[in-house]
RNA sequence: UCCUUCUUAGCUCAGCUGGUUAGAGCACCUGACUGUUAAUCAGGGGGUCCUAGGUUCAAGUCCUAGAGAGGGAGCCA
């Protein structure tokens, strides 16, 4: 049977909580998070995902029929009629006194999984499509908005322009790790050339392609004619990475500059993660106190050492400082004065230049040393990428990667070789393939001009922000190896 | 990919040096309660102890292999 309700435009539950529009007649909708209550009165928290906190519908059990009381179970849809009313209980300031309720869709609650408790993540995970409906994966979805929007908004005010790179690319040049296939071929009968090999000339592209693991080297020919891009688009890579800090999908924001050198590059850097953390906490204050109590809760079993700053606290104390700049070398030799080092704590041996730094190294510098957030420049040329600008001194490069504590590098960036017979030369001497990549090269041949780049994990970011430890967490359908479900 | 830990009810977990019929809290069902706050109280149903072998009079517990998950490392954003 069902009941034919007087129509009233929707309000969000967001909208509702900060009114005071005291006996207006309101509808709002949303999923049930808990009915309790008696014979005689009954108490429904209501979220629609506007805001973290639950809407409380008070129905007069009295007034309704029983069996239509009896189907508001956890996790069902409902429809509610009723008067904005201040609130007589204590916990929340405005309730709505129901006066039709209507079942929009029901929820078995012997099957549904959701329970109103405490559910550990790794269970949230295997059920990715009812997440949303949790405090915390709510909080999350509306904080990683928050920062997606805040991306565009930074760039924009600052006259950069959003640039579409290719998700399907070609290049296999890029030496950021290795690439999914992209292909229409049937692989278990591929067509094979004279020496058995695949021929990729019948391909769909007439070639091989794969997904792209950055939007770089197309950013750089847009930044080289636009002055200043960005991109912010999916990134893919196939490493066997089994980490709370890697997928095999995720979003990457890469800024691309002309005429910015490596300082410029590195303000830019610093004011931007800056303007996410202040956006943050502008704009997702309810969100991130809930999130920051969730960490709290989830630590209390640690140590006082073992356990991390209050999250506002953190963020706060992020925005208000410098970030530490210096160079590689400068870090090895704070490493090797360092006590840890000293005493043989370190698990890895400090190599001294020309070895990358392992991350309990970077870790030690970040959280132990510095106690903020650190960029280091100049790295030894043999353990970066090709395309960055080669230094003076002929053994390093003008890169910088920006490490924050917790979650390590957030950011790698680097000033790109502009000399056209640097680049070849480097090209040359790490054996890639000039053909291929001469589009690239023609930017140095044609108006060629300092410039410089960085590439931003978005959800490294998302985890820095909401304190959550594993970015599987962070990202609604995590991709990583063994797992694509939903 | 390597190292390491784990897998017991729908969920979170206990189950000792192998020993009767495998437990608790929450959830679910039934009942009580006129303002609850993850409501509370009483009762009830619910188990392939991850899978396959093995040792033993006896295996949730020990051994071997496999699967899945967590954490750390490497690669990096």
């Amino acid at each position: 049977m069902s009941i034919i309700m007087e129509q009233i435009k929707r309000t969000k539950i967001k909208d509702i909580l900060a009114s005071a529009e005291y006996e207006k007649t309101v509808n709002v909708k949303g999923w049930v998070r808990t009915r309790r209550g008696n014979k005689f009165v009954n108490f429904i928290a209501l979220n629609d995902g506007s805001s973290i906190h639950n809407l409380q519908i008070v129905a007069d059990v009295t007034q309704f029929d029983e069996e239509l009381i009896k189907r508001i179970t956890t996790g069902s849809a409902i429809s509610v009629n009723g008067t904005l009313k201040e609130s007589a209980g204590k916990g929340q300031s405005v309730e709505i006194q129901a006066t039709e309720i209507e079942v929009v869709g029901d929820c078995n609650a012997d099957e549904y999984p959701l329970q109103p408790k405490k559910h550990s993540l790794e269970f949230l995970r295997e059920i990715a499509h009812l997440r949303f409906r949790t405090n915390t994966f709510g909080a999350i979805a509306r904080v990683r908005h928050a920062m997606i929007f805040a991306v565009h908004s930074f760039f924009s005010e600052k006259g950069f322009l959003n640039i579409h790179t290719p998700i399907i690319t070609a290049s296999d040049a890029e030496g950021a790790g290795e690439m999914f296939k992209v292909t229409t071929m049937d692989i278990n009968n591929a067509p094979k050339t004279e020496e058995g090999d695949v021929d990729y000339s019948k391909d769909f592209f007439g070639k091989a392609t794969n997904l792209t693991v950055s939007g770089q080297l197309e950013g750089e020919l847009a930044a080289l004619a636009m002055s200043e891009i960005y991109t912010f688009g999916p990134t893919f890579r196939a490493e066997n990475s089994n980490t709370t800090r890697h997928l095999a999908e995720f979003w990457m924001i890469e800024p691309e500059m002309a005429f910015y050198d490596l300082d410029d590059n590195m303000d830019l850097a610093e004011e931007f993660t800056k303007y996410l953390l202040n956006y943050a906490l502008e704009n997702c204050m309810e969100d991130l106190e809930f999130l920051s109590k969730r960490l709290q809760e989830e630590e209390k079993g640690k140590k006082a050492a073992d356990q991390s700053m209050e999250l506002i606290e953190k963020l706060r104390f992020v925005v208000d400082n410098d970030y530490i700049r210096l160079t590689y070398t400068e870090a090895i030799d704070i490493l090797m004065q360092s006590k840890p080092h000293k005493k043989g704590k370190f698990q890895y041996e400090l190599k001294g230049f020309g070895s990358d730094l392992q991350s309990e190294h970077e870790r030690y510098l970040v959280e132990k040393h510095f106690k903020k957030p650190v960029i280091l420049t100049d790295y030894p040329m043999s353990i970066k990428a090709f395309y960055m600008k080669q230094s003076d001194d002929g053994k390093t490069v003008k890169a910088m990667d920006v490490l924050f504590p917790q979650i390590g590098e957030i950011i790698g960036g680097s000033q790109r070789e502009e000399s056209y017979d640097k680049l070849l030369e480097r090209m040359r001497a790490m054996d890639l393939p000039e053909e291929e990549m001469s589009w690239y090269l023609d930017t140095r041949k044609f108006g060629s001009v300092p410039h410089s780049g960085f590439g931003l994990g978005f959800e490294r970011l998302m985890l820095f922000v909401t304190g959550m430890g594993n970015i599987r967490d962070v990202i609604p359908f995590p991709r990583t190896p063994n797992n694509a479900e939903f």
